[in-house]
DNA sequence: TGTACATCAGTGAACGCGCGTTCACTGATGTAC
DNA sequence: TGTACATCAGTGAACGCGCGTTCACTGATGTAC
């Protein structure tokens, strides 16, 4: 039956919600439209009321997932630490959309491969305004950097089997970026 | 009709390299298993007098192609450089298969886990020897941190639609592992 | 404000397609003598 | 070395299943008067 206007935009977001969800868990892929409208306790068919096609969601998803991605930014060497941490490796559908959807990319639409460039230029704009020292250059491209490896480091960290390795991975990196950060490059 | 043992030996690696190549380019999902076959130049069917299942020719293929894994490293920093070069963001059927396939791990059986793990243990040994100084700890942690950097800039490189940002992921990158070299830290 | 009707978000069965896998069959290979 | 037979890699049709998408229907919402 029909719904309130509101109650629909209010669906609607949920629909992206739990997708954003459930893509960051288990890939594009894996998820069936018939999973994210369960997820958001509707039936399969009202879903494209809401959307064109199951692609069109994904940008949809990608666009809303990382516009909005903000952790505060305020600590520089917190938020390192917390992004490379067990924590959120263990739990990709909370954490960092960029981490657990670039490398699923490739095969995706314009749509929504251009929202990813969008999400992707914002938060390394950020990343830079953040960073201490240097000119407006440098402050780019030691964001591209760490950002590159902070990425590389999770994914690779989520790729592999062996606990051992997951943990040393993002322990070195850390380490790594602190033994290469400005501060640390200045202060020594 | 039955193949001579040899012939039968060759059409196994027939599949897997070409199971390789198709992975590399399109990911697990979107290649399926009579893509592999023709473009080996069988027919579907075969397929499973080679291998139990899907899942397990991607275990072997993983394990084949991150063993195999070998582009010299004896310079370094030609390395790097045509590591993160726009014919290799560009070429990832011919590429590292670990910058096409690690973001797709996470929801890959245990033994293709199994093996990106060795794969990439393997990797990061050879990384950490071709390094110039320090003590083994300094050189791991460096090899991680760089490979990480590394991995992460090629996966965000291949997810955008964006050229200019693409590129300027991987120059920069580029810029600022040189600016973080072992030998750049020393001259300066 | 109240009433009559058009709209359309959501339902759930159904459709069509493609995929992984199976299977009866073929005929060259490998082996026993 | 030659012959007879068992083996089994490869073929291609078929099966079963799950997925994205469609569609006739429902009934509350929104609107015109």
């Amino acid at each position: 039956m029909r719904v309130s206007r509101e109650q629909m935009v209010e669906n609607r977001a949920r629909i992206l919600r739990e997708a954003s969800r459930l893509f960051r868990e288990q890939g594009f892929a894996a998820v069936t439209v018939a999973d994210v409208m369960k997820a958001a306790g509707q039936t399969h068919g009202g879903f494209y009321s809401h959307f064109a096609s199951k692609d069109d969601l994904i940008a949809a998803t990608v666009a809303e997932a990382l516009t909005g991605e903000s952790m505060g930014m305020t600590d520089l060497e917190a938020w390192t630490d917390a992004y490379l941490s067990p924590l959120h490796r263990d739990h990709p559908e909370q954490g960092c959309p960029t981490a657990s959807l670039a490398g699923l990319m490739r095969q995706q639409t314009p749509e929504a491969r251009s929202a990813m460039a969008k999400g992707l230029e914002k938060q390394l704009a950020r990343f830079a305004a953040a960073l201490p020292e240097g000119s407006d250059d440098d402050r780019r491209q030691e964001a591209i950097g760490r950002w590159a490896a902070m990425v590389g480091a999770i994914v690779l960290s989520r790729a592999v089997d062996d606990p051992a390795l997951a943990d040393e991975l993002l322990i070195s990196t850390r380490g790594w970026l602190a033994d290469n950060s400005t501060s640390e490059r200045i202060t020594t």
